[in-house]
DNA sequence: GGTACAAGTTGCCGTTGTCAACATCAGGAC
DNA sequence: GTCCTGATGTTGACAACGGCAACTTGTACC
């Protein structure tokens, strides 16, 4: 691939350098004059196709969204309780890309635009957790489906989290919850 | 208070005023030099007081830790459910204060001295979550109370995340489960 | 009263996010 | 083929940041 002083390919470029630096970097810190500095372009060049930083992490947390919308519509594939196998999946994501998930939980969507990408894939998200849970439970009302799936998405949330202090003590491995369980618990509204 | 050469409390005075800047700021972000300058000290003054950046961040996850367990221990002394008053004030803590919540949930402590004060803060908490379970289901195995115990935990913060994303749309207020309804059933086992 | 140490200060450095102005390329109008 | 226009990258600059070093001021203890 030869230098060109149009590189092409920038956005998903720079979306999945910022990504791996998520994964790999120590302090999870993503830099953008860093980011573009390894893909060999200057530091400037991905304002074209981001607002700025902000703009890049809504980017990367819309595909965290999409990424989780993906598992879950595979659990649903398979055979066997959707919700169990989509608690595994939610864990393993978590273990590979702690903070990507982290970003997608804590980002702060209260004064966005509805129909910004980022709330779409999230609303995508949800949708098809509302399915895996009728999948368990059968058909049920709405609101109650949705507070069901919301439980289901809290308690992944919060036990990878957990996890994430890791190691010894209170909170080591052993100790933990059984997240798939206590999924199922809460999809049958038990 | 005049402005003296030496300030006396500077370690409280910046935890406090980094504390409201989390609270108040727009961002959520924390700037060293601005938290010092609203203060009125010199840029470098803090680092009197704490190793760096890292380090406040470090402490104010301890200072929420505290703040939790000071919830916890009050909810046991509360007439009727423990864990049904604890997810109450949770969520007003969670209200009041979100991203300092967000970062006692999402800071990574795996490397961190299992003596340090935030890890010892957290354990505190912890163990006031477990003496509230059993508070709840009468007297359990030592790693099943830890089980529901984190249970707990993992369902508030992730019900309190949820709850941050506000507004309408799928994962509006109402159609949030009953965090105090699911803490209590977790408590019991069921 | 003198002195060692803690607590604040100023000066400085490299890095970062972002703005403005300029350069380069691709594709359609003629 | 030529020209022009918009999209895409580049360079240069700026203020703010985190952090280091060296200096100053106050305090507490002998």
């Amino acid at each position: 691939m030869q230098r060109t002083y149009h590189h092409g390919k920038l956005k998903v470029a720079v979306i999945a350098a910022a990504r791996d630096r998520l994964r790999t970097s120590a302090d999870g810190e993503i830099s953008l004059r860093e980011v573009a500095r390894g893909i060999g372009v200057s530091a400037n060049a991905p304002y074209r196709h981001f607002p700025g930083k902000d703009g890049l992490t809504v980017a990367l947390a819309a595909e965290g969204y999409r990424e989780l919308t993906a598992i879950a519509e595979r659990a649903l594939l398979q055979r066997g309780s959707a919700v169990a196998a989509l608690a595994a999946e939610y864990s393993r994501f978590w273990q590979e890309e702690p903070r990507l998930l982290g970003l997608v939980g804590s980002e702060n969507f209260a004064g966005r635009d509805p129909e910004s990408e980022v709330v779409l894939a999230r609303d995508e998200w949800f949708a098809a957790l509302v399915a895996i849970v009728e999948e368990e439970a059968g058909r049920l009302p709405a609101a109650e489906a949705y507070r069901r799936a919301a439980a289901i998405w809290a308690l992944l949330q919060g036990v990878a989290q957990l996890r994430g202090f890791g190691g010894r003590g209170l909170l080591s491995e052993s100790l933990l919850p059984d997240a798939a369980e206590l999924a199922r618990k809460a999809a049958r509204g038990r």
